[in-house]
DNA sequence: CAGCTGACTATACAAAGCCATAGTCACCTC
DNA sequence: GAGGTGACTATGGCTTTGTATAGTCAGCTG
C-alpha cells in the first residue's frame, strides 16, 4: 500500500494521526463490543429493547446506555410507536448511518470465518449467491492490499 | 434483511447467540482502539516496535502487549532481520490473516468520512479511482441491507 | 384495582484498557 | 568503555466497560 500525505498531516510527517484520523473517531464511536453486539441485532431486524438485552446477553443496564449512545450519534432512531388496544413502545430503528456499518460488522464476521473456524459461521447471501465484503474501485477491480493508495 | 437460522442456533432459538458468534470472537480478539491504530500502521507499511508506538501515540507499554496479542492470534508475523553492520532487529509483517482485517479497518474510515465529516478524511484509491468498501456478491452486484440473506 | 409487562434507572463492584514514568538489556558506535 | 538506540518490562493508577441485583413507573388486562 502506498501511502499520500497531504495538507495538514505532510506537515505533521510521522506525527501520530491521533483523534484528525477516521479509524480512530469511529472506534471511540462505535468500537465496542456491545455496540457492534447490538449493530448486529438491529441488522437482524431486532428493534425492541427486551429483545436487543436478551440475544446479545448484555444486561438491561448496558443495552440502555449502548441504545441512547447510538441515539446520540445517529446511528440508530428512537421513535414511539403504539398498536391499536395496546401501549405506547419505543423503537429502536436503523439510520442511513447505522446501515453504513454494515459493512464493518459483517467485515468482522467474514474474518472470523475465515480465519478461525468458528462453530457457526455467519454466511451472508443475495438471491442465493455469497456475499463478501470487499474492497472494490468504481471500475469495479477488486484491488489487492498493495495496489491501494490511501491519502490523507 | 432475512436470516435463516440452522442447527444449532435454530434450536436455541431467541437465545443469545454469545461467545459462538463469529462477529463477537472477532470483536474480542481485534476489538480494541489500540489494536486497530495498530492494523491501519501496518497497513501503512510499517513494521518496527518505536514507529508503531510512535505513530499511534500508544505507550510503548500498551504497544508491546497489543503486538504480542496480534502475534499470538495470527494477525502479525514477528521475524528478525539483520542489515549488514547492523545489530538484529525484529519486524511486525502482516500475515493473510492481518491483511483480510483491511475491510474492517477501511470500513471504519468510510464510515467517518460520510457521518462525521473528520477534519482529515481518509481516502483510498486503485489507479487513480476510488475505492469503497461495499458487501459484493459472486455475480458482482452490491446488494442494500434488506436484499441480504444470513444463515447462521 | 391487583398484577403483569415493557422499558428502563440505581447502586455497587470487578475487570480490562490505557496512561505515565522509570528501568532493563543487548548490541553497536565512537 | 561510555554512550546511544531499539525493543522492550515493571509498577502504579485512572477510566471505561461490563456485571449482578434490585427497584421504578406507566399503562393495559383480568
Amino acid at each position: 500500500m502506498h501511502v499520500e500525505l497531504k495538507g495538514r498531516l505532510a506537515e505533521r510527517g510521522q506525527q501520530p494521526l491521533g483523534d484528525y484520523c477516521p479509524i480512530d473517531l469511529a472506534m471511540q464511536a462505535v468500537g465496542q463490543r456491545s455496540t457492534i453486539l447490538l449493530l448486529r441485532e438491529a441488522y437482524y431486524g431486532v428493534t425492541r429493547f427486551d429483545d436487543f438485552a436478551a440475544r446479545t446477553g448484555l444486561t438491561e443496564a448496558t443495552t440502555a446506555s449502548r441504545l441512547k449512545a447510538l441515539v446520540d450519534i445517529g446511528v440508530l432512531a428512537k421513535t414511539e410507536y403504539q398498536e391499536p388496544g395496546k401501549r405506547r413502545r419505543y423503537e429502536y430503528q436503523l439510520t442511513e448511518s447505522g446501515k453504513d456499518l454494515m459493512p464493518v460488522v459483517f467485515g468482522l464476521a467474514q474474518w472470523s470465518n475465515r480465519h478461525h473456524a468458528p462453530p457457526e459461521p455467519l454466511e451472508l447471501t443475495h438471491d442465493g449467491h455469497p456475499v463478501e465484503i470487499v474492497a472494490r474501485c468504481t471500475k469495479g477491480h477488486l484491488p489487492e492490499l498493495n495496489e491501494l493508495t490511501v491519502t490523507v
